[in-house]
DNA sequence: TAGATTGTTAATCGATTAACAATC
DNA sequence: TAGATTGTTAATCGATTAACAATC
C-alpha cells in the first residue's frame, strides 16, 4: 500500500489553520456539509489555490464539484494542530496580562488548559485569577513534575523573563509561549513561541505613517 | 544633489525594527557610542547581512569597523515607525484583555497613548481602568471627532467585532489594532493589524506535536 | 452532458543568504 | 598597514500564484 508522503506545512500555512477552523465550525453550526476552496478563500481574503494548499497539507483531499467535506476537514485540523485533547500549562505572572488569559475561556477550544498560575508577588500567592490559583513560583518545578505539565505562558516583566526561563527549562518545561518583549534564550529542545507585541504595533504604526507623508514629502 | 532612492522595507523588516529599539536602549545606558551588525545579529540569532539590510532600509550609513552609530539609528528607527512623537488611542472593550492593556505600560515606549476605553456594559461605564476612564460606546463617535483620535484597539468579544468595526470606521478610525480572533472586513483606506493569538499558539501546538510523533509513527 | 471544483506541475515573486569589493 | 566591517550585486530558497488536466 502506498502512502502518500506529505510535506510539513510551511508556518505560514499553520497560522492559517485556526482561521479555518473558525469558520468550519460555522458551517457546522449552519449544518453545512461541503465548503469550497473557492468559499474558503473569498470569505479571508486568499486566494482558492492557495486554500487548497494549505488544506492538503493536512492530508485530506476533496470531491471535485462539492470541495471538502466539513466534519473531516475539521477534525483533521484539530488532529494535526493537538487541539482535540487539551494540553495543560503553567500560567507564570500573574500581573495584568496573565490575569486576562486566564481569564480567556477561548483558549478550550484551542486545546489549552490552563491549570495553575505562578507568581513571586506575596500579594498574589495564594488568591485566585478567574479561578486558578496563584502558587509561589518556587513551587513551579516540583508541580511540573507532579502534575507533568510541559507548556508554559511567560507574562511576567521583561527583567524577569530570561532568568525565569532557566528555571522553567531546569524544571522540564519544553515548550513556552512567550508574551514578553525578551527575545529568549533556550536549549534546542525547547519550543519558543513568541506573541510579538512590539512587532505587531510596529506594523500598524508604520502603515499609520505611510498614511500621511504628503505634507512631508512636499518639504524635502 | 543625487537623494538616494530607498526602497521601503518589507514587512518582516518592520516587524524586527523594535527588536533593535530594544537593544539600541540598551546599548545607550551602557554609554555604548556605536554597534556592529555582527554583534546585533550575534544577539538575536539572525544574519549579519539581513540586520545591515534591514538598518539600510531606514537609510542609516555605518562606518566600516566601527559600525552603527547607536543615537543615530535609534532616531532613524523611532522616526521610521513614528514613535518618537505619540498616538492617541481608544480602547474598545473594557474586558479582561482591555484592563491588560490599559495597565500596560510599556505603550508609551511603542509611541501609544490610550486615553480613553468604551464598553457597552454599564456596569463598567463611568469607571476606570487603570486611570483610563470608561465611556459608553456611542459616545466614541463624538470623542473621536472631538479628540482627533484615529486608533482604535479592539479588545471585545469576537460577535460584536463586526459591527462594531463598522461603528468605528464610521467614527472616522482609521487604524485598528484588533485583539479579536476575527478577520475584520473594513474600507481600504483603512488599517487594520492582527495580532493573531490562535494562529501563534498553533504554531506553538504544532511544534510540541512534531516532538512526539515517535510512538505514532511507530504504529503506522 | 456541462461545468464547477480539485489536484498537479510549472512559473513567479519576494525575502534571505552568499560573495566580495570598498572603506577606514 | 592589516583586518574588521560595510554596502553592493548576484544566487538561493521558499511561499504564493498561474495554468490546466482530471474528476464527478
Amino acid at each position: 500500500m502506498i502512502e502518500k508522503i506529505l510535506t510539513t506545512p510551511s508556518l505560514p500555512t499553520v497560522r492559517r489553520l485556526p482561521t479555518y477552523l473558525r469558520l468550519l465550525k460555522e458551517l457546522q453550526d449552519e449544518k453545512q456539509h461541503y465548503v469550497s476552496s473557492t468559499y474558503i478563500a473569498e470569505r479571508f481574503q486568499l486566494e482558492p489555490i492557495q486554500v487548497r494548499k494549505d488544506l492538503a497539507a493536512m492530508g485530506i483531499v476533496g470531491q471535485p464539484r462539492l470541495g471538502f467535506a466539513v466534519t473531516e476537514l475539521t477534525c483533521a485540523i484539530m488532529q494535526f494542530l493537538g487541539w482535540n485533547n487539551a494540553s495543560e500549562a503553567f500560567l507564570i505572572g500573574a500581573g495584568n496580562l496573565g490575569s486576562a488569559l486566564a481569564g480567556y475561556s477561548g483558549f478550550a477550544d484551542y486545546g489549552l488548559n490552563i491549570v495553575a498560575a505562578f507568581d513571586v508577588d506575596k500579594s498574589k500567592i495564594g488568591t485566585r485569577i478567574h479561578d486558578i490559583k496563584v502558587f509561589p513560583l518556587q513551587k513551579l518545578p516540583d508541580l511540573a513534575l507532579r502534575l507533568h505539565v510541559h507548556i508554559g505562558i511567560l507574562t511576567l516583566p521583561a527583567a524577569a523573563a530570561q532568568t525565569t526561563t532557566d528555571m522553567l527549562v531546569q524544571a522540564g518545561i519544553t515548550a513556552i509561549w512567550n508574551f514578553t518583549p525578551v527575545k529568549l534564550m533556550a536549549p534546542k529542545g525547547v519550543i519558543v513561541e513568541k506573541v510579538d507585541l512590539a512587532a505587531s504595533l510596529a506594523v500598524l504604526s508604520r502603515s499609520v505613517k505611510e498614511k500621511l507623508p504628503l505634507k512631508i514629502a512636499q518639504g524635502a
